[in-house]
DNA sequence: TGTACATCAGTGAACGCGCGTTCACTGATGTAC
DNA sequence: TGTACATCAGTGAACGCGCGTTCACTGATGTAC
């Protein structure tokens, strides 16, 4: 009676060397596919155990709670985009285009993983991040900001370099929520398409960049 | 053994001609109350009714369900905006001067209305927004594309405009939602104040206004 | 002003639901010798 | 290679919970005459 569908998960993943295989990653995967299937703001874990074909129980033996869960896709978050980050720094190009190219992938991380960047800056204040999760946020603010620093030139002073960190922070920031964010103007203007949406972010960066160099 | 607590709302607001008065302003203003009370991201109408001394029943007279009592929360929000928006429109400056004191008051309208932002801005994108929500979010991007065109002047093309729209509108949508969103770098930056962030604003504003200029 | 009536805005019991978490358990896997 | 044992990663029943919504109802309010 309780032997509905003991089939084995659907995905196998990659090894089936334990008993599951590797559920943590598991785990992982399908709670960020759930929360990107056709803009779905919440899931249960035992919706997502159910899923994977495996009792309501078992994810408790990777994640702590909820919370602990929730709190390693953000950290993989961070990371998919400090890495992002790091590798337009390390382009070789000019500081400003450096500085675009970064944009541009700031963006293109947000366009391709929506459930992690709601994930990531979505969360309610009083949920504490582990360290893992602000070790991973705080290289990539580093990221951005070394960007900034370079972009704004040796002799530029701490404000200027502030504020052109935030410039061009809040503004591809700003752009991919917009773009996250259901049928707005940023959607309809872009014509709802990731080239689209690229277009504008570059027309964008490009008077970013005519303002860092008019300073 | 039901009749606990079954006195009058603590804050009966302004009138109380009816049974309990205007219930759905209370209901409104209590839940975006309790979506402010330290950094909340979900509320229930139970909990909702029964800080207002209600039954529980009471809440379905006045929304149909939740979902459109968010809608109304949301579009509550699109009006101020607007209206805030459109000061900044009809204020006695020069174009640019006018661009920015937008901006300004648009991180201004984030700041003090968080639930409403975080409303407006955080639904699923599946839920669809009523009539009147979207006629006052399409008030609040007519205003911004009117302020953006004047800035970017009579001869602009449609390109600079909708760049300079979006350019204006992200960095200040970008950096209402990075401090909005816990203990990042832009709260840290701006020393966890509102004149700190607006201080920022400003210094971004105009790099933007500069960026503008020196199309 | 009084009366009859319709409407409106509440009540509170009941519905059925799925949730997160805990816990004793079991059987598979890995390790020591 | 074989055996004993520890550990690990599952199971599934049970816990207690609060939720959104519906519904028959009641009593207050407003309206017509």
């Amino acid at each position: 009676m309780a032997a509905k569908k003991p089939k084995k998960p659907a995905k196998p993943e990659k090894k089936a060397g334990y008993h599951h295989g590797d559920l943590r990653r598991s785990l992982l995967a399908e709670a960020v596919a759930m929360l990107e299937a056709d803009g779905r703001v919440e899931f249960s874990l035992r919706d997502l155990a159910r899923r994977l074909g495996v009792s309501h129980g078992a994810p408790s033996h990777h994640f702590k709670d909820k919370a602990a869960l929730l709190d390693a896709i953000a950290e993989d978050g961070f990371r998919l985009l400090a890495d992002a980050l790091e590798a337009a720094r390390a382009l070789p190009l000019s500081p400003n285009a450096r500085l675009e190219a970064s944009g541009a992938a700031y963006v293109k991380f947000a366009v391709h993983h929506p459930a992690h960047v709601r994930t990531m800056f979505g969360k309610a204040p009083s949920d504490v991040p582990s360290d893992g999760c602000l070790n991973e946020s705080m290289r990539a603010f580093g990221a951005l900001l070394s960007l900034a620093q370079d972009a704004a030139g040796p002799g530029a002073s701490d404000k200027d370099v502030r504020a052109v960190t935030f410039m061009a922070w809040s503004s591809v920031h700003g752009l991919s929520l917009l773009w996250l964010d259901g049928d707005g103007p940023v959607r309809m203007t872009s014509g709802g398409t990731e080239d689209g949406l690229m277009a504008l972010v570059a027309d964008v960066s490009a008077m970013i960049t005519r303002a860092v160099g008019a300073r």
